[in-house]
DNA sequence: TATGAATGAGGCTTCATTCAT
DNA sequence: AATGAATGAAGCCTCATTCAT
């Protein structure tokens, strides 16, 4: 029986938080073992050190997620899903086709600089080849929204008769995240090597304007070019 | 004495290797580590393991490399090295600047593409936010070359009235690394996500000619294009 | 349901302890370890034959006590915890100061005689230069009540005419400890290299009687002393 | 053939230290080793680290004491010789008795206060139980002569009718060592237990005095005994 | 639903010592 | 007389996981 008393006794234990809720304590532990998992990599994890941030114990752990793997796929999973909710509020109806794609190109350049951590979780997961990822139902179509948008981009400038025809959206999708993920995954080791931080506030805007240009050079047709 | 008979006995024993090489040992050692610490990163990479594939034993990676850390910042080491190595052969001098470029990107594509093994380590030193790097002297000004090759390029296209004047050498090559560098490091998720695999013979031909055109037609002057 | 059988078959599996039991857990292990410290030291104690004769495993020991040093402190700190209980039930209060002080000196002669283990600790963290000794908090006041035991003797004997003025029972405490301490700590050197073991009977009794004496004889007022 | 140029080359490898001194070698290397045995202890020294600071190899440590417990064999010998030989130099014939055990008080209390070095080889070795002492020849016999030499002070004290009768010179020499040999050994833990540092100027003048003054006055025949 | 105690397997590292030259 | 390379055994510690309550 979960006396009144009973449950006092509990929040006593453990500072302000509601015992006895099951999805706050299933997200309390998905977002710090998502951070830990981050920050360290699956092998560089510590089980115990996220259960010890957390506001429940290394058994919940187990009790939800199964193991430290289970754990590290809904992270992934739940990684995905909060970037993907952020790019769904990305709307470009009604603009001119190169607006569009100067926004899209903006929008994701910024948005990977503004979530290492997914970035961070992508890289951990390619280091793994993706094996995880397989484990995980859902995960694959929710990306399929990102190719509409861009070949929806795309087949309407090419109307407009402002792109190139012959493009392919997926090459295109992939060329801008090429673009937009090296900045944030490889800064460290780029930034040591090269002695230029692509992250500073300064190189960061340049480089930003740049790859804007990059891509819309790419796709623009040779009329629509400015002159040089 | 050191008779032929002795001698194979002391192969016989284990691999075909002398007993007292250093240098071989040395070198071996770090064969196998470089190939586990690509496979696995630092912390999935296990001693253990590397030593059972060594020719020698456990107790030779601390006499060389005193821990498991110092081993992996010497396979870092390693993977600059040889990638650096392979770039030296690269002569573009007397090329036209558009060819010259034109076979930089090719060659930076697909020398990544051939060395997985760099990527992975590359990516893992990104995931610690290159603080081995930081132990490690001599890797910073190994690159230095690579800069001064793209900038010996541009400035000649520049001469040449081929290329667009106010560009970036050091932004220039960061583009192209981008390019050719998330083909591989983003190969297992983007190919799973989008169900598309740009490692594949097919799709990694079309994706190379784009990203020589998008390097191209970046730096191009709007008059050297190509009609659409 | 924790029926007697199921009781039993717990204990059968190890040793004749519930599974579990915390605070039993704890100290077992910190008997098992106080022995093998005290017998062999810090560098010299084997973790793996501590946990070998503990009830529980090795496992444990780091989830009680942290490392090695950590377990070692607690040995330490519970040594002299040990010691300086059995020193609280001296009760001298209403005696003769001279008696007293004769009790006190017997008694710590006595005490040290049957603390090998303690002594051994001691010398060892001297070895040490008192590094564990500083990590421990609690262990400095301990001996407070020493200090104050013996000042209020000497206090008593100068009221009375017996002892002479002018004497810091600092010292005296430290003078009574040399004596008695390293008939201890020095008895297999001594008695190896002079041929005679104050350890045994005969010759212990002996040395008691002139410690005994040789504190009285410095502290007694001249007019006091017996007759040669 | 050593040619003069082979020479030369030798030592040009290290230092400015003939190579082929065989007693030279060995010397340093006991050197080396009693410090880092009297630092460490014998579990706690390291043969490598040793080595590391010796002028010749690992090797060589071998080759001329066995293994690492007969190094610790030589270097406790060699502990006790330097300390016997030091203690050789002391002279009281022809002093008045009294005189000459004050001065022998004073002597052991500056000597062992001065080899610190010694007092930890022999607190060491009791750790050990002696054990390593008996396996060194020769040792025993060292400190006969400590024994003859307090002996006969006692026996010019007597006719002398300064001294009591019936005092056994051996336990004489017993308590002079504890109260000397205490306030070395347990000045780490006695000071971070009380407070006071028994090896501070000021602190170990005064109990210097007090030191002297406790063995005069228990050998003192009563009449002889200053005033209080 | 939740917890602190307990675990075995395996991780990294260091030791004293010996070998080949 | 001397060396750097090599070794196996053993050391300490940490991991993900499960048990008893």
């Amino acid at each position: 029986m979960k006396t009144a008393k009973s449950v006092a006794k509990a929040e006593a234990r453990r500072g302000s938080v509601r015992t006895q809720d099951p999805e706050g304590t299933r997200r309390n532990i998905l977002e710090i073992a998502s951070e830990e998992f981050a920050l360290n990599g699956l092998a560089g994890a510590r089980v115990d050190e996220i259960a010890a941030r957390t506001r429940s114990s290394k058994r919940m752990i187990y009790y939800y997620f199964g193991d430290k793997e289970g754990l590290y796929v809904s992270a992934l999973e739940n990684a995905y899903r909060e970037v993907r909710e952020g790019e769904a509020k990305l709307d470009t109806e009604g603009m001119p086709a190169i607006e569009a794609l100067r926004k899209l190109v903006e929008f994701t350049f910024d948005h990977h600089h503004q979530h290492e951590e997914f970035i961070r979780m992508v890289m951990i997961e390619n280091i793994h080849r993706g094996e995880y990822l397989d484990r995980s139902e859902g995960v694959r179509d929710l990306n399929a929204a990102a190719i509409d948008h861009i070949a929806a981009i795309y087949a309407r400038g090419v109307k407009e008769k402002q792109f190139r025809t012959g493009l392919d959206p997926l090459e295109l999708h992939w060329q801008i995240s090429a673009l937009c993920f090296f900045n944030v995954s490889n800064r460290a080791t780029f930034s040591k090597i090269f002695g230029r931080d692509f992250g500073a506030t300064d190189a960061l805007a340049k480089l930003r304007l740049n790859t804007v240009d990059m891509v819309l050079r790419f796709v623009a047709r040779k009329d629509k070019l400015p002159a040089d």
